[in-house]
DNA sequence: TTGATTTATTCAAGCTGTGAATAAAGTGCG
DNA sequence: CGCACTTTATTCACAGCTTGAATAAATCAA
């Protein structure tokens, strides 16, 4: 960005953000664009030079760990990323100590082979209920131990400080940062997959809860005697949703024994998808009942927090199409035509690998404020 | 207050508030303590002066609109309540244009009768979707019209800023004045009466929804056949825990033509209940039904915003003991209790007299913003 | 080459908020 | 009564931040 564009955007003088841009030039934080690189022209007048951040500040490493599966990503400061790859590894059985071991092996070792000697955080997201402020997982699905300290234990061993965000919250941080309009007014990211969880955005912040990352919205119990969840309950918006829940009860339906509660993986959910796209009444069935829940969670958004934008992400959008005349119907019969026009609906096809970009950007910024807040201390 | 404790609850030193105190007393806008009314001779040291505001600046009207009553308050610019009212007085059946005039006439009639000359503007809270931006009701119980832009031809009527508000958020907001705990963090304010509705607070701040005053949470529908509900639909919220919905299932249950809709009053609401404390099953068994959907209801809240504080106000607090055994149970089902123990429960009995306090503190608040915008422009 | 146009920098000036010093207004004790 | 002590309020010079105006820089168009 060139320096009178940072300006408009912050509403500041030309004149301060010149002597603001000086200083973090000097520092190193900041580099000029090369002009000759510029080409286009087309515009009269002096061109503007832009402004990126430098790439020689150290990177981020960003994590997500699914039930049978790590996710990572390198990120420099200017924010490239500069490597990501995918380990398949179960968590769930592991004690905390080898859990943590494990982990902090597997960054560690990716760190290692992307040739990255400057890492200077590591953002860590997961399902569940994760103390962001404390790093601390009360409980995840993902995880076989309850109120594990994992940021500290992590960081004790990477000897890095270690940043934790629920998974939801993430991937709507990187959808907004994505999708600029987003970033203003209210939006309610649904991410439904693996699990089923929400990240609430007011202007472009994440909302925060009274502990956690902020909600955990796929637990909210929609059906009194509905099927088995994960949490222990029964009915929750999860328990329809996620793939687990979806391909239990497709086993269930062929009569084979339902594996218990593991991911499926993307091969799996796809055969299902397509085996009811074919046609399969009882499949059919299925996300019929399952986009009903979507609907009626939807609706519930709408009614209680009355946002600007609604967005359903994550692998589970893959059967939309499937989910979405019975999301329809349960939207509009639980909802107020003047609370309903005022959202606007976006299905975002994302898949966990965004979910890592979202981590590393909310690891940056926090990263950042710390340090404002040390400077201003 | 005197100066050191704004200065503390500022985080601004001495030295600024002293200049900046002195130039509000220039305008008149603070007075100071008479240092002689102190007394209390135990504390070493310099005695301080208390500041306040001044009295004189202007007076400002709070209304209420209920299904069959009008509430009113004038308060002047020191806090002081100087007179408050109510009218019984039916507003559904009239069109817009009586409508504006019959309230119009009712708040100058009460100015007049308190003697209020000054009265620089009218704070309007109602039930339903109101615009509080645009000063426009979009839907509302107790009015017969829709999109009614009942600020404007307020304001037109009597000449003065009209700020209007949505009934449970103004309640919300009185009862965060009067208890300091409430405004920090997350406080989620349930108001069961006339309907159900919820003022939903971010640090003592009302959240603001796309467009209407906060939430419409009192129309989530919890039961997909439920009992008919105002809005239209059924099973909402509302449809089982509102004065109105009580007073008419009881009815049903002695084979009484049930009354439409109207807003029974305390009378009629405080025998159903005393029969129902004397035993009578079927009267149980409705104070049973709904204390389970105000289980569901906090569940959902609780699961959605993770507040660290829920209050259960409005005069449906009067049945409390009777909801209580049912709520519990469903909260319990409905929540998982790391998040259950995050957030204190207050029951707070407030009558709809409190409300009127909200709608003005509100409005003052308003006021002093689009002063301060005034300035800043 | 000159003028037009847009971007970037410099600089003096204004505003805000702060620490230090000082004044003010009491209490408590010999 | 006067003196030490304590806490509150005010004054004032000063530092920091931001800004408008003036100026320089970099390009295009004719």
């Amino acid at each position: 960005m060139a320096r009178v564009e940072i300006g408009q955007h912050l509403g500041m003088s030309p004149a301060s953000v010149s002597e603001l841009a000086a200083n973090l030039l000097d520092e190193g934080v900041l580099v000029a664009e090369d002009s000759a690189d510029q080409g286009s022209g087309l515009i009269r007048g002096r061109p503007k030079t832009r402004l990126y951040f430098a790439e020689t500040l150290g990177s981020v490493v960003g994590v997500w760990t699914g039930f049978n599966r790590i996710e990572l990503r390198l990120v420099d400061s200017a924010g490239h990323t500069r490597a990501s790859r995918h380990v398949e590894r179960p968590l769930r059985n592991l004690e905390a100590e080898e859990l943590m071991d494990v982990l902090a092996r597997t960054i560690a070792a990716f760190a290692e082979e992307s040739g990255a000697r400057d890492v200077k955080a590591v953002g860590l997201a997961c399902q569940g209920y994760v103390d962001t402020h404390d790093g601390i997982v009360a409980w995840s699905p993902v995880l076989g131990t309850r109120d594990l300290p994992l940021a500290a234990g992590l960081g004790q061993r990477l000897g890095k400080p270690v940043l934790m965000e629920n998974d939801a919250s993430a991937m709507a941080f990187a959808i907004a940062q994505r999708h600029a309009d987003l970033r203003s007014g209210r939006t309610a990211c649904l991410m439904v997959g693996d699990g089923v969880g929400l990240g609430f955005l007011i202007q472009g912040e994440l909302y925060r809860g009274a502990r956690f990352g902020g909600s955990e919205f796929g637990h909210v119990r929609l059906r009194r005697s509905g099927p088995q969840c994960r949490c222990g309950g029964r009915g929750c918006i999860e328990a329809y949703l996620a793939d687990y829940a979806l391909h239990r009860d497709a086993q269930l339906i062929d009569h084979r024994p339902a594996p218990t509660l593991l991911l499926p993986g993307e091969e799996a959910m796809g055969a299902i998808v397509d085996q009811a796209r074919a046609g399969d009444p009882a499949l059919l069935n299925l996300f019929h009942a399952a986009g009903e829940v979507l609907g009626d969670a939807v609706g519930i958004l709408i009614q209680t927090l009355e946002p600007d934008h609604i967005v359903i992400c994550g692998p589970g959008t893959r059967a939309m199409d499937l989910l979405r005349p019975s999301f329809e119907a349960a939207l509009e019969s639980q909802t107020i035509p003047e609370l309903r026009a005022l959202a606007t609906i976006h299905v975002v096809e994302s898949s966990m690998d965004l979910l890592t970009e979202g981590v590393v950007m909310q690891a940056l910024r926090e990263l950042d404020l710390d340090l404002a807040r040390l400077k201003a201390a």
